[in-house]
DNA sequence: ATAAGTGCAAAACATTTGCAGGCTT
DNA sequence: AAGCCTGCAAATGTTTTGCACTTAT
């Protein structure tokens, strides 16, 4: 997705476009590493100084909301944020906290005989694995 | 896990077995619902009316650092406590929040394959599906 | 022109921390 | 008797909220 994607997006929904909006809907989308709201601000704030740390958390939610994104609480009481919205696995390291998206075609075909076991198509889901990461070993 | 293997566990580890201790570590392990720190505190408030919630919370970590149980952290900011440390699916009503455990062949399958994938054992492992429970629909 | 969106500051929450006193060992 | 554990209260950190002002439509 990319700017005018977004702004098309935002325009059928009925949504205002605003500069604020676009930085940090292209910035999240942009990122692989699921920064946490405080990182998008300290970033956002070099290009635009006034922006605030209410209209991040606002967007975000708005975001999610839109189904563009996805939020992943953890247990230290970060949130952090997923543009990636398709069945992955979020390889976190337990000492660092870096994640990072893991795809593979045996996780697709386990999930959907998982799914089909269930009976009904779930809304959403998350895989999470655990582990010590090579800068951390 | 019962009370007295809960003491014993306690006493091998050099762990003071206090009854704040006990109370709170039988709670969490005989619930199925992953209750959140709160709502520990206050169904203990009943039987113990001088407990308090940095105790609760000082347990409740000290029995994720043994791996008696797992913390678990929402997008909503909460965090719920699972003491069910075997592979198993969380099935998360993203309405009310309820939350049940979910077990199948199937699962362990699709474990089993992406730990041979991935050529290492991990420290462990978060899975989540979002749906709508009956009580909500 | 109007209504939605922003920025700021205060409020609300959840969790952690420090310390004096109490309890297990 | 010694030191770990508890309860309380204050501190911390994150997210939400209210409101006046601004901006996109």
């Amino acid at each position: 997705m990319d700017t005018n994607d977004v702004i098309n997006f935002f325009r059928e929904k009925g949504l205002k476009v605003t500069s604020q909006r676009l930085a940090i809907c292209t910035f999240i989308l942009s990122r692989k590493d699921h920064p946490t709201a405080e990182q998008i601000y300290q970033e956002l704030r070099n290009e635009y100084p006034t922006i605030s740390l209410g209209t991040i958390y606002k967007t975000l939610h708005l975001l999610q909301e839109l189904g563009l994104i996805q939020e992943l609480g953890f247990n230290e009481g970060s949130v952090r944020y997923d543009p990636d919205m398709e069945l992955h696995i979020n390889m976190v390291c337990s000492k660092c906290g870096k994640i990072s998206d893991y795809k593979a075609e045996n996780v697709e075909k386990l999930w959907s005989a998982i799914i089909s076991d269930l009976g009904f198509k779930p809304k959403g889901q998350r895989i999470d694995i655990y582990f010590e990461c090579n800068d951390c070993k």
